[in-house]
RNA sequence: AUCGUACCAAAAGU
């Protein structure tokens, strides 16, 4: 089984879903029968093609062989309606996710926050994150830097850069994701000063630059006409290992 | 016996 799975993984990886299926077709003939990370990783496969009918249809096949979900399984399922932007449908399937006896996690909750900030609805989506913390899941990495990308898009960057003042009152550490959407927004609305403050803390954090980071600075600046400055930007970038693309 | 497989976030350009 587990071979059987890796090789699902990968050919779902490489796009090939209809292969992938194929594979897994094949399972009983070789005397395997699938598992609950088969059909997750099967599904996943399939709301990644946007093919979420044939996941859902996946859902039931595996419990009438008597296989049951777990949180992962719907996580794949929702992350694939949220990236639809279909909300409802997606909340109905975490209505369905209780009735099976599994718990929303973590990522439950930031594939449904990230689906909320696609839509542009925040304030939903702060909610939620609210509804997270009284239901004893615990934020991450990933959870704030959905909602600090989600505002910086709606053009709110006063409101992200609280969002990762309150995160460190936390004691939680942002990263270079995190820091790059936000240097980005600041340049984004003109506030270069900022943006450039944002920079300097992040190199005395001893962050490690990255190219994205970079290419966001080298915008920036060309933006608000310091080409000089973007230049050497660019040289120093490749003193530090990035590669400009 | 132990270990091993699955789900979410960032820039620009086209």
């Amino acid at each position: 089984v587990l071979t059987f799975n890796l090789i699902i993984k990968a050919l779902c990886k490489m796009g090939l879903v209809d292969r992938a299926i194929e594979m897994f077709r094949d399972m009983p003939y070789k005397n395997c029968t699938p598992d609950v990370y088969t059909y997750s990783t099967l599904m996943d496969g399939l709301c990644k093609e946007d093919r979420i009918d044939e996941a859902i249809s996946l859902l039931d096949e595996m419990q009438i062989e008597g296989c049951f979900p777990n949180p992962v399984t719907f996580n794949g399922l929702i992350n694939g309606l949220c990236r639809r932007g279909d909300m409802a449908r997606a909340s109905k399937l975490v209505d369905n996710m209780f009735l099976k006896g599994c718990i929303p996690n973590e990522v439950t909750y930031n594939t449904l926050i990230h689906g909320l900030c696609l839509k542009g609805n925040l304030e939903k989506a702060l909610r939620l994150l609210d509804r997270m913390v009284s239901n004893k899941c615990v934020p991450n990495h990933v959870t704030y830097g959905i909602i600090v990308n989600g505002l910086v898009r709606q053009g709110r960057v006063a409101d992200a850069a609280l969002v990762l003042e309150s995160m460190e009152e936390r004691g939680r550490h942002p990263n270079e994701y995190i820091y790059s959407s936000l240097v980005n927004g600041l340049f984004k609305e003109g506030n270069s000063k900022d943006a450039m403050r944002l920079w300097q803390e992040m190199i005395e954090k001893r962050f490690k630059p990255n190219t994205v980071i970079y290419t966001a600075l080298i915008d920036g600046l060309c933006r608000v006409g310091k080409p000089d400055e973007a230049k050497k930007l660019m040289i120093e970038m490749t003193t530090k290992g990035c590669i400009p693309n």
